[in-house]
DNA sequence: TTTATATATGTGAAATTTGATATATGTTTA
DNA sequence: TAAACATATATCAAATTTCACATATATAAA
């Protein structure tokens, strides 16, 4: 993993939300329409990111059915998973909002897709 | 700090690895001409990149004389120093030949500038 | 097998970032 | 004060990234 290529990575809203929002969740895991709901944002656009995210082996992908669900890749080199970590607990208000919508979306009763 | 702003910072090779040399030197800082020298760049660039640093408040600088030193700022978010240092000592091979040059160039018989 | 749903990707324009060069500023020394 | 040195910044071109929209692919349901 190389550190310039990893941060890059995370150098945009989308991806570090997602990203934030995927080591946050209880699962441990999100799918595109999930992401989609808690960002507000359109499907092309998450799919791509989570793509760049992928590529770089910062996130594992899995389908299941129609849908895909994108975790953090478990080979991830484990500096790289304590500075997501390391993120995502000392930021809470940079994605409370989406985290919120997210848990709304992923609970049993308002399942989004 | 906004995280977005800061991974924004470090996803640059030679923002990237002058943070990690400052962070990794003995001194804890350098100075601009130890980074064009250890980096192998020109001044104008190093200078540019490093403002940039200081402008979101990851660097701090200081003159004394005709050089200007800088060094990780000390009011920078606990989990952003984390970042730094995780990356720093878990990519040695990333930035070794920097260092070595850095080093080099600021050890008292072979000043750079 | 047609239709609907979820996701991925191609494409070109727009926005942002980076780099190269020239020049300006600040400090020391002669 | 003039010259030399170290650093900062202005400017514009080049490279890269991001976005919007259209379309393709994969799965499930009818």
């Amino acid at each position: 993993m190389d550190p310039c290529k990893f941060f890059k990575c995370l150098a945009d809203d989308t991806r570090l939300k997602s990203l934030l929002l995927i080591a946050s969740s209880s699962a441990g895991e999100a799918c595109v329409c999930d992401l989609m709901e808690a960002l507000e944002l359109d499907q092309p656009k998450i799919s791509r990111h989570l793509a760049e995210l992928r590529k770089c082996y910062i996130l594992l992908d899995e389908r299941r059915g129609k849908w895909v669900y994108y975790k953090l890749h478990p080979q991830l080199p484990k500096w790289a998973f304590e500075v997501i970590q390391q993120s995502a607990q000392h930021n809470p208000e940079y994605f409370k909002y989406a985290l919120n919508r997210l848990k709304n979306c992923q609970s049993s009763t308002n399942s989004c897709c």
